[in-house]
DNA sequence: TGGGGTCTGTTCAATATTAGACAGAACGGA
DNA sequence: TCCGTTCTGTCTAATATTGAACAGACCCCA
């Protein structure tokens, strides 16, 4: 089900890749520390960012205070792009999750730089992809329950920011388990014991460095064996 | 919070609509059943629809065989653009709510008619609406109960298929408690207890022709009462 | 007008989940 | 290196949720 296919949608990252390095040349990155935000929610900055080093983590905050992570960007990711949409006002917070060199992009110009290299549709099949991944993601939370959802959560993460190893895939930024909590839709105790059961049956592990090891296929195969 | 602001996004949907009835008006709508689907999960045809008329419900099934209804979409609307992700296959099922009347487009010829009619723009900022929508939806199962998620998806439906009724709005669709379950994401027991809950705090109610009024002030009062 | 089917409202026991607490481990800054 | 802080693993009791069941309402269709 949740195959390394690097494929067509690899492809246009890397074309909007050197779109967006060669408007952005002559400006310097900007530096965020660790913790601190790139927005938060609310601010009404028009920007699209481009990651040149780092990773930034993107948080929803309910009502009731209670916080929901979206998703962890690295290094040549593009975020806060629904500024395109033209609602005004950021819906999420951006935050380093370590020290993060960014591109700042105003998303008018953001429009006109894709549209001039011909790459409007190659963004259009960018956000299908989004909005297919996003899908699943909403079906996950609809149907399987949160070990499943954790692992699952793993995959998708390790999919995107891992490292392979080998038989395996290695992920570096450091993931509280809160944070797991804030992505899966559940509490921390519970992120522990599912955590800790994936641990005792090999699924994951931690090395030396404290990475996170991903066992992708002993992870897949446990999953599908708990249906 | 859940205004009714028409603006930008209904705009851009009403150039599309032109555009796409322009391109297909030589071919003659495709009648679906009630009941009956469109496409299946799994599918492999690239092709985009329009309604003309009728509604059609989106489904996911998860491997264990739960359902989970992801939108409900009415004359007017678009559906199946997730084929401009080039990823293959269907990942969801839709199915028409009563008879429906559709034109077809394949995928390459939508895109193309976008293109002429210089709504490749347009279409983009659609999507990152639709993104903007459905990372809502997740915050919204990561972070809050199900009372209030049903309360959110009401709303969400009235806004989007209701018909104005003085001081309310009106759902002539006919959404089964078990499709309500599918979307909220819990079981059909609670939100028979949920709706029930509603109507006798008087947010909600039937009308004669058994259509569903949403007070959508008084439910979006007490939705903020219960945090 | 009479069923067969589906939908609702409700119940209940079994189960899963939460919220809170706590001790110990690891971490980070000075 | 030490100390305060954050993170983990674990436990509980209180609570919420599920799943299964059932009767009655409703609806379509013949």
């Amino acid at each position: 089900m949740i195959t390394q296919q690097p494929t067509q949608s690899d492809q246009f990252k890397e074309q909007m890749q050197g779109s967006l390095l060669n408007e952005t040349k002559h400006s310097s990155p900007i530096k965020i520390g660790k913790h601190n935000h790139v927005y938060t929610a609310g601010d009404e900055h028009e920007t699209v960012y481009f990651i040149e080093k780092g990773q930034i983590k993107l948080v929803m905050v309910s009502e009731e205070g209670k916080e929901c992570m979206l998703a962890i960007h690295g290094a040549g990711d593009v975020f806060g792009e629904l500024c395109l949409s033209g609602l005004g006002g950021r819906l999420e917070t951006a935050t380093a999750m370590e020290d993060t060199f960014l591109k700042e992009i105003p998303c008018g110009r953001f429009l006109d730089r894709l549209a001039k290299d011909s790459l409007l549709e190659g963004f259009i099949k960018y956000l299908t992809v989004r909005v297919a991944d996003q899908q699943q993601v909403i079906a996950n939370l609809v149907t399987v329950d949160s070990e499943q959802r954790l692992g699952k959560t793993l995959l998708q993460i390790a999919k995107k920011l891992g490292k392979k190893d080998p038989r395996s895939i290695r992920i570096e930024v450091r993931i509280s388990h809160e944070e797991l909590a804030a992505m899966v839709g559940t509490t921390r105790p519970r992120i522990s014991v599912f955590m800790q059961r994936f641990r005792n049956l090999d699924l994951i592990e931690y090395n030396t460095e404290h990475h996170l090891i991903i066992k992708e296929h002993k992870l897949t195969a446990y999953l599908a064996s708990i249906l």
